[in-house]
DNA sequence: ATGGTTGTGTAGTGTGTAGTATATAGTACA
DNA sequence: TGTACTATATACTACACACTACACAACCAT
């Protein structure tokens, strides 16, 4: 699934009950032109700046880390906490790389519930 | 401390030491202009490309991690590790932002012995 | 049959990124 | 004193990114 065929999608199952969500009327909401939110569905051009794909993500109800992840973007908020300490939290993500799924989450949950 | 003065005093204490470092011998190696890696030094121009910052961090023996964040940039590599699981190392990234760096030491020690 | 809506094709724009090329000026030293 | 190195100032460039502007044909409801 990319990008633009995701919120192709996303944006069609919107439009056959609401019709706000026609390309032009989203596209007026998300702050472009038509032709151009057209040429993103059709996978046309590349996809948007992180700040576009956060106004699609936000009107489609989407989540935005995934759309941005589809775009090949990592959210900026992101990218600021690891530039925090680059050095500590590159170490823990190479780590990761081949760490199951639910040893993540397992860490998640650790963390969250305060565990240090 | 920024990107420039940084590269700037790494290769000073090494010029001192080996003639070879000066601003075109050293951009010769890594592959710019010597114009431009004494701009780069003086902050006159922002941090160079990925690419280029990895073949200074090289020729200097820094750390390209240190490098890259210090020019804002994160690494490709961690990049595509975030990417691979965009939801999951989202969720426990903005977790770990306030953690203290113990924890997250602990963390990278525990995962590094395979505790799952 | 016409006014409004639908999506889309073509062309062009402004800004940023990541540099190069050339000229100038100071310094060491033989 | 000249030559070989040092750094730097100024100007320019190629390419990518993130769009806009406008026109057009198809469709749908009144």
């Amino acid at each position: 699934m990319t990008y633009g065929s995701y919120i192709r999608d996303a944006r069609a199952r919107r439009f056959s009950v609401d019709r706000t969500f026609s390309v032009r009327k989203l596209a007026q909401r998300v702050g472009v032109e038509p032709a151009y939110l057209s040429k993103i569905e059709r996978g046309l051009v590349a996809p948007p700046s992180e700040a576009t794909t956060r106004r699609i993500a936000e009107e489609l109800s989407e989540d935005p880390d995934l759309l941005l992840a589809m775009s090949g973007k990592v959210s900026g908020d992101l990218q600021r906490i690891i530039l925090s300490r680059p050095l500590l939290l590159a170490d823990l993500l190479r780590q990761l790389k081949d760490a199951p799924d639910h040893a993540i989450l397992r860490i998640v949950r650790e963390v969250r519930d305060g565990v240090w």
